[in-house]
DNA sequence: TATCGATGTCATCTC
DNA sequence: CCGAGATGACATCGA
């Protein structure tokens, strides 16, 4: 990937990022839902899930049509609902204290975490319609119906992040065909899909309810339903857990209120399937799979490949030698920029030691410790050796040095184009005819070779030192040194045009380098960005994974509850008539729907108006 | 022979 | 204003 390319995808990684974030205010996560001790314990309570669902495997067949129609259907809700309930038959199922502890227990958001402040996501939630009087194989299952498509996106995500742990394998699986593939048979992936339906039984009139086993020394009602015009005790049956605090502590001050409302009455949309307990939410699973196709479709969008992001976080995680951080290289920025940015000081501090050593003021920038050479001896020497390092692309060593490396032969380049006939004296090379095949003039015309074409007019111009002092003596002590030997004019434009052209090619090089410095940071921020990017995707998905879990817990106790509710004749209340609702102060209420449609409407208004 | 990367050089700007 | 550094543009070389 070219590091342009990889500018603009940073800049969309920083948008994602900024996506991410807001989508998940809007879900009313706070950042603590992150925290991996919580993450840990979703993950434990998957695994059972996952135990539990797998008898409803058998459901994959119609379900994805059935849940296609769902989708259709309503697509503010998402959610369709069982139609029955199995009446009384279940009275050895776990007690409401027991169900709401477990909801405690398992909430993900931690003890002074508070539910979504957006209640009416959670309101529209509560299913109202059922397309299917099917009856129920289990009480989680309802949950599922309508939120999920065909595709089941939390599978697809869930595969996303298995192949990101794998790493190293697929490397050439597209995105695409990750998140679209579906593998059959996960308990987890047919669970979702699946639309079964909670039979209740709907023949059922009642003014009065009661819980058993519920205590009653609870607050009865909460003021939101108080105030409404219809209330009256009659039709307000409190249903108050023994421990109301689990309550209160999962939901915190929270208005949930309307948690349990359903959006619509039951039975209007199915003459057959009777009415159905609801889904408090739906639309809030809606609105978070409604989030994982945008970021599906912003990480194929992006070329988002999960297999580089893994070994991106992998990176990232490890921390191996292996490390892109070029810090530890010479050719680091902080490193190049500090020594460039001091270079006017480490010039001027050069100079006070000058007399010892003229490698080092010839060591402007780009210098390096492991100079030691006599540069008065490598005359076009430009002080510029940095240390090998595998981001430098380019080599600065010097050619008079590289030459005396046979290896590095290559490295050196011995640009002597341009150069005026009359500056290259020939009479200084010995004819290779008169030469004698020994090494030392071997090695004589190898480094007259060498010589740039700088060198070759100081010495056919009889410059008397050094192309290496011309170029790196201070100001001062170069003046200094042209003051003591007596000069034609020609000799001295020729030694202020080395000077100058030798002191441009190592800012040239220093340019260059810290060109290159710039890209490979800029690369190391792109891969930077990206393992945030992989990270935060993690995140997301975490997070929704153990807000599917929370809403199918809310509503497997909301079914239990409701199914236990008996009238003073013993029989169980009709959904479609009445709906249970949290109070502020953790007592749950049955209230008639039409009070919980009219308070769910209420407060479904409140979050659009506050979102435009 | 064309191409490309590395390097040197010049012009110009900034400090 | 001068010197030095920075940098874009161009030229050239060599693989």
């Amino acid at each position: 990937m070219g590091w342009e390319s990889r500018l603009t995808a940073a800049s969309a990684d920083i948008d994602l990022i900024d996506i991410l974030w807001r989508q998940d205010i809007d879900l009313g996560a706070g950042r603590e839902v992150f925290d991996y001790s919580h993450r840990q314990k979703e993950q434990d309570v998957d695994k059972e899930l996952q135990d539990g669902g797998e008898r409803e495997d058998t459901w994959a067949g119609e379900g994805a049509e059935a849940l296609a129609r769902d989708l259709l259907v309503d697509g503010e809700t998402g959610e369709s609902f069982p139609a029955q309930v199995p009446g009384g038959e279940d009275q050895t199922a776990l007690s409401l204290e027991k169900c709401l502890r477990l909801l405690e227990v398992t909430c993900p958001f931690g003890e002074n975490a508070q539910f979504p402040a957006d209640v009416s996501s959670i309101t529209e939630a509560v299913p109202s319609e059922s397309e299917s009087p099917t009856l129920q194989n289990s009480l989680l299952s309802p949950l599922l119906t309508g939120t999920e498509s065909p595709f089941d996106l939390e599978q697809q995500w869930q595969d996303l992040m298995s192949i990101m742990e794998m790493q190293a394998m697929e490397v050439n699986t597209s995105a695409s065909e990750i998140l679209y593939s579906a593998p059959p048979g996960d308990p987890l992936s047919t669970n979702y899909s699946l639309a079964p339906n909670t039979p209740i039984n709907q023949n059922v009139s009642l003014h009065q309810a009661s819980l058993g086993g519920c205590s009653q020394d609870f607050s009865l009602f909460s003021p939101e339903v108080e105030s409404l015009p219809v209330a009256s005790s009659s039709t307000l049956l409190p249903l108050v857990p023994s421990n109301s605090t689990s309550l209160n502590s999962t939901f915190g001050s929270t208005n949930l209120a309307g948690l349990f409302f359903p959006s619509q009455l039951n039975g209007t949309a199915n003459d057959t399937s009777g009415p159905e307990l609801p889904d408090p939410l739906g639309g809030l699973l809606d609105e978070a799979m409604l989030d994982e196709i945008s970021l599906m479709d912003l990480a194929i969008e992006e070329g988002f490949n999960p297999v580089q992001a893994s070994q991106l976080e992998e990176e990232f995680d490890s921390d191996s030698g292996l490390s892109l951080d070029s810090s530890h290289s010479p050719s680091s920025l902080s490193s190049s920029e500090g020594s460039s940015s001091s270079s006017s000081s480490s010039s001027s501090s050069a100079s006070s030691s000058a007399s010892s050593s003229f490698s080092e003021e010839g060591a402007v920038g780009y210098s390096s410790d492991s100079e030691t050479l006599d540069l008065e001896e490598a005359e076009g020497a430009v002080g510029y050796q940095p240390e090998y390092s595998k981001f430098c692309r380019m080599s600065y060593q010097d050619p008079s040095q590289l030459s005396c490396l046979p290896y590095l032969e290559h490295v050196g380049h011995n640009h002597t184009y341009n150069m005026a006939p009359s500056a290259l004296d020939s009479a200084d090379l010995p004819p290779p005819s008169t030469l004698k095949k020994g090494s030392k003039e071997k090695q004589a015309d190898f480094l007259d070779k060498q010589m740039s074409r700088d060198e070759h007019r100081a010495r056919a111009m009889k410059i008397p030192f050094t192309n290496d002092k011309i170029i790196n003596l201070p100001v001062e002590e170069f003046n200094e040194l042209l003051s003591k030997y007596q000069l034609s004019e020609a000799q001295l434009s020729l030694i202020r045009d080395i000077r100058r052209r030798g002191k441009n090619k190592m800012a040239a090089q220093n340019c260059r380098k810290r060109k290159l410095d710039t890209i490979l940071n800029l690369e190391r921020d792109v891969e930077d960005l990206q393992r945030d990017k992989a990270r935060l995707l993690r995140e997301k998905v975490e997070f929704l994974r153990s807000l599917r879990q929370m809403k199918q817990k809310v509503q497997s106790l909301y079914q239990e509850v409701f199914g236990r509710l008996r009238d003073e004749n013993g029989r169980p209340y009709s959904p479609s008539q009445y709906a249970l609702q949290y109070a502020g102060d953790g007592s749950v209420l049955l209230i008639p729907r039409t009070m919980a449609d009219q308070q769910a409407r209420r407060q479904e208004r409140k979050p659009k108006d506050r979102r435009k």
